[in-house]
DNA sequence: GTCTATACGTCGATAGAC
DNA sequence: GTCTATCGACGTATAGAC
């Protein structure tokens, strides 16, 4: 991320870049072990994908995995990074949606690719177990970005009349965080769970005061 | 929990029960290896601590343990519903309390134990993987449970007139309880996070208006 | 640098001896 | 009913071919 060698990367040709560009070559096959093993995760979420039944699918041998990625967890970090990565190039959020309204959305990215939620759900409950220092450096981090990012959408939320102005945006992010986390585990081991209701629900209440509320049950 | 085999148990002595008592014995034994395995997960987690290291610790061959249980998912899922069965039995929860009440003391019984977390939160990501039968059984019936035992506290609550009435019972149940876990998650991995004020924010959001607000920030 | 081959120690699970 | 022995598979480490 930040000790990338020179530049002078040519991912998918390495045709005449090969004596005068040495790390070309590597950071595209890298590149192209990343992409395959989304779609393996992706499918098959984290479990029972072992490092040699991964790179059997991909055509690698494992030991080839392990010259690209330190480590299995390593590997499985940097998969739902990148995936993650890509979702958001492809259909990235508007500046003035609301944070129930991203948590929404990403949701219903979600339900397209169900592995990577498995994966994801993985991920975070390693990174609580003592001594998985990749696992947990990825997951301190993505919350502490993603809160950042919605607490700044409550301030604007806030300040254009949208949002209560009487709730706390650290809190309202933290907790919408946890509330579509939480509802996307229920949601996947039962699908009659009111994912959607219930998100609905928290974008309500924090909405100001209306004294006609359109009722809920 | 409903195939247990005759009585007659008689856990911690088996002087003279043992031509006729058939069953007694290994039912203490098998008791006896939860308890002291509840210590151990409650210290360490779920990551490293291996079948052998387990039955190491606790005085018995590995061997004996997949006696007792029949994988290791069981023995973890077993480990989990009996060390919560005991805290309800020194702890039980009153039965007017409302539903962020009941998770709010939770989550303040759980800092004392951070190994069962994330023991927890290992189960849970287990049950999302293809393959896990035990664990999947596991989530979804204690999801389903305390789903159901919320929902029908805000009904109570609503009734009494301590609870917007204008929000669904099931959504609001399937929202605390994503709340509840999601803000654990998060602050286990970030102790700055405003665990505490987001649950209190949420209880605050279902309670009939008042125009007096305290202020949030 | 890129990648293969091979080996080490440990894992969960199982079979059969006592 | 409980142990020892053993199985195949795992993540990881290393040596060396290209």
């Amino acid at each position: 991320m930040a000790s990338e060698p020179p530049e002078h990367a040519d991912p998918g040709g390495d045709s005449a870049a090969r004596s005068r560009g040495p790390y070309a070559k590597g950071l595209a096959r890298r590149q192209q072990i990343l992409d395959r093993a989304i779609e393996v995760f992706a499918r098959r979420g984290s479990a029972g994908t072992s490092l040699r039944s991964i790179a059997q699918e991909i055509g690698v041998s494992h030991a080839a995995l392990t010259h690209y990625f330190s480590s299995r967890e390593q590997l499985l970090v940097e998969v739902y990074r990148e995936a993650e990565r890509q979702a958001d190039e492809v259909e990235p959020h508007s500046a003035d949606a609301s944070p129930v309204d991203i948590m929404t959305e990403s949701a219903r990215r979600n339900h397209a690719v169900p592995g990577l939620v498995q994966l994801y759900s993985t991920l975070v409950a390693t990174a609580l177990e003592p001594g998985h220092p990749d696992a947990a450096g990825f997951a301190t981090t993505r919350f502490a970005t993603v809160r950042a990012d919605l607490a700044e959408r409550v301030r604007r939320n806030q300040a254009s009349g949208r949002m209560r102005s009487d709730v706390d945006p650290d809190a309202v992010a933290s907790l919408v965080i946890a509330a579509s986390d939480g509802l996307q585990t229920q949601w996947m081991l039962d699908e009659s769970v009111p994912q959607s209701e219930a998100l609905d629900l928290l974008a309500r209440l924090l909405t100001p005061h209306r004294p006609e509320s359109s009722g809920g049950a």
